[in-house]
DNA sequence: TCTCATTGTGTGACCGAGTCACTGAAACGC
DNA sequence: GCGTTTCAGTGACTCGGTCACACAATGAGA
């Protein structure tokens, strides 16, 4: 089995399948590509040529404002595709948001003509595609949930509490990006978190000390 | 031609093939139903059992907080599909927000099993779906810039020229819940347009008088 | 290792928006 | 015509976002 063939098995076991003729021709169509991080993957109005799946790293989709204010949408990783690719192949409008790799990202590209006929024709594929697309519609629901109706101490609890670590290696500036708001917002709350004694701050690292009063700020009121 | 094929034939053009034996298929499995005005079509986590096709009438998709405050999503009028409906048919999840008749809406509903096998069957029936899809997300998407980064002032003029009528029935509540707003803010807004000579209140209805000035606003700096 | 530029953080003043607790006014049902 | 319900207006207050800073940490070069 060629090298190719064993990434796809391994990162995409949900279409992988070699008795699925449409998918070998799939899969032969490929092409690897590596981004370095921090840059533009697409932006909006662009229109769309090819399909992406992640194979490393991630990609971070966001709405950007004149103003420089962001927020993120969702982050495409591993064994995800980036369905507003999909939307915009299908739909054939140009992007509505903008795409940026957070760290080096090494992704499987598909050409236009390859996706659709693999769409047409490999259930397999079209099941794989419907359930990313779904997936990131609820999740876009979601994080549109939060925006409006819960506060930036919860979200920003939230935030922190995500990656899983202690020590989280980030700026305020980056919390403020994700939580499409403002630095010193962050820097403010995150300062009351300290003198709560619920995380330690020094310049670069937030240190979650106490992540079960964390918690219980996320769930409180609901 | 029946009376039921009719109105396929008016309503959903994209699909409605005579040749096409799948679509014929699904025509056949379809029921139309009458739901009326204010009654709830789906709520957060129910799953979902039918698919939904609307004839006449809006469906409003809409999130709702603890605290009574919404947000809508988008609205689902004649000819569109209820795509959140399809997500969760999809994807298999229960629906991440709630759908409320605006007003008197007619519809076909096709049972799941014979909504997956047109979907399987039928590349016309795919394309219409998918599209549907990708439009829906870059809806979403739209509402969430416009929440997150445009001021009330804008939002509200936004709403209020997209009737397209000059006077306006509506509340001032309801507004306030279009935006996912509070209805205070809806009425200090308008009695600002108010005195700036762009409209004209009275109990139930806003009667545009400066058109211009409403949409100079929205313009306003981008 | 000293210096300077860069990048990250802290702070106060201010404004817009959301919440709360009301009052008052219009429309509707007998 | 009267009482109830639904809409709208208002002031005080809180929270979040913006602006204009000061200041601290870091890192690259001289």
């Amino acid at each position: 089995m060629a090298h190719h063939e064993l990434l796809w098995k391994e990162h995409f076991p949900q279409i992988y399948n070699s008795n699925d003729e449409e998918i070998s021709r799939l899969i032969e169509s490929a092409k690897r590509v590596t981004l370095p991080a921090n840059s533009p993957v697409f932006h909006p109005g662009a229109p769309c040529e090819n399909y992406v799946l992640v194979l490393s790293g991630s990609i971070r989709v966001q709405l950007i404002a004149e103003n420089g204010r962001e927020v993120v949408l969702y982050h495409v990783r591993a064994g995800n595709s980036c369905i507003l690719t999909t939307s915009c192949l299908l739909g054939g409008k140009g992007y509505p948001a903008t795409g940026v790799t957070e760290n080096e990202v090494t992704a499987f590209i598909i050409p236009q003509a390859a996706f659709h006929r693999a769409l047409n024709h490999s259930p397999l594929f079209r099941h794989f595609i419907f359930d990313n697309f779904s997936e990131r519609l609820a999740s876009v629901i979601g994080r549109m949930e939060s925006v409006v109706f819960d506060s930036i101490d919860r979200r920003l609890a939230d935030a922190l509490l995500e990656p899983a670590t202690k020590k989280i290696k980030t700026t305020h500036q980056d919390l403020a990006l994700q939580l499409g708001t403002a630095r010193e917002v962050v820097s403010r709350h995150l300062k009351q978190f300290e003198t709560y004694g619920w995380v330690n701050l020094s310049r670069g690292t937030i240190e979650i000390v106490d992540a079960l009063a964390l918690e219980r700020l996320i769930a409180a009121g609901q």
